[in-house]
DNA sequence: CCAAAAGTGTTGCTTGTACACCCATGT
DNA sequence: ACATGGGTGTACAAGCAACACTTTTGG
């Protein structure tokens, strides 16, 4: 908006719920998960539903997903991403709620747990969720399809995994992220030619009797090498 | 949203302005043009503006752009495609206002001129830009990305041309939204490929001697056929 | 020794790109 | 006849997918 108003005369128009959505992965024994808590009062009751809250006057919407994911799972400077604004009018029967989607990308293990638990949030599959209230599903496989595309556009590694991993823990969550096989040493090869991976000298052992060398990101140069596509769904 | 909130008590919470501002693309001489207004008082006189509007209760916010565009250019039934939402929070000096953009593809030649003139809008090369207010510029670079990706999955065509358009007519389109040259028989051949043009009998001679035949989509079967990847900028 | 994961190499196919070349025709 | 866009063919390079093969080591 901008011009067709004149300023400190928006009085006259109408304003609205503004609720931010955060669609929440985690990544655990080999699937890509999403961090969902139940509902436990009607409409709706039993249903599962996404973490969300309203926007405030005072921060942007990446604020308000940021302080939503804060206080149920006590982790800060968390990649997120926006990915849709859903509007249906009757997609909240309580009220008209414009609700902004966003993803998020967590290392599981570092969540706080106790606060998890409180809010009684779940980790669910995200090839077998339960069923959602309201458009949340659609929420949902929207943010898998943003999340696919970024991760075709830059490795997605340490979000989800941690600072250092094997080629083959990364190539399992891309399996994850992608729901499909994929060939070990085509992805290697297509990985390391990227260039943006330094291998350590240090060895994981937990996964094979031979050990896998550990990778990390090469923190150096280049955060402009980015979107060098190279991996599609 | 949904559940950490009873229904009918989100009184609670703050409601806010939400607007929708719509980069609307043209075609015409061989280039990508996007319709703006000038903005005529303080603060920001004389700098460009996007079409915007407030978001009512009764409208998603795709009906508000819908409503925008048809107040503005006189067309209904256009493609249009959301964008991003934007929420600075002094984005808009004159008062909190997150608004979502919208980009949508129209033929310059049936846009009700009258209209147009009425309110001052005038069309713009992406590429020479004036100066324009607030976050416009970033909603048009945003929106001319959506619209570089949506055309690398399937052919804009019609869009932005008009029901029958010769191979040549569409790949100085596609130079115009990807702002660089393309090899006329790699583009013909690829864009052929991908079966989804028909070519009819017809000849237009207006461009050159010898006259290149029209194409026009195949309605028979196939909506599905789309998001092959065929173009990439 | 051998199962199992780590890691390398080879081959063939598909796709993209550059560019040469022929065609049709109004002036 | 020739300039101009329309349209086709070719040849090379890059990228990808399938899969065979070697390495390492704990049990």
């Amino acid at each position: 908006m901008g011009s067709s108003m004149e300023h400190s005369v928006y009085k006259q128009y109408e304003k609205q719920y503004v609720a931010v959505d955060c669609v929440i992965f985690g990544y655990e024994r080999d699937e890509l998960l999403v961090l969902l808590y139940p509902r436990s009062f009607e409409p709706s009751r039993g249903k599962w539903s996404l973490l969300g809250g309203f926007v405030q006057h005072d921060e942007t919407l990446g604020d308000a997903a940021r302080r939503i994911l804060f206080k149920t799972t006590g982790l800060q400077d968390i990649f997120q991403e926006q990915v849709h604004a859903f509007s249906r009018i009757d997609r909240d029967p309580a009220g008209r709620v414009i609700s902004v989607a966003y993803y998020a990308l967590i290392r599981i293990k570092q969540q706080d747990s106790d606060l998890v638990r409180e809010h009684g949030a779940h980790w669910w599959p995200v090839s077998k969720l339960p069923e959602l209230i309201f458009d949340h599903r659609e929420m949902i496989e929207s943010a898998l399809r943003k999340l696919q595309t970024r991760a075709g556009s830059e490795i997605i590694g340490k979000e989800l995994l941690g600072d250092r991993f094997t080629l083959t823990n990364l190539k399992k969550l891309y399996e994850a992220i992608f729901l499909r096989e994929i060939d070990a040493g085509n992805f290697r090869k297509k990985v390391l030619s990227l260039g943006v991976l330094h291998k350590t000298a240090v060895k994981d052992k937990s996964e094979s009797k031979k050990g896998a060398f550990l990778y990390e990101y090469r923190k150096d140069n280049d955060e402009q090498l980015e979107f060098i596509p190279f991996f599609k769904g």
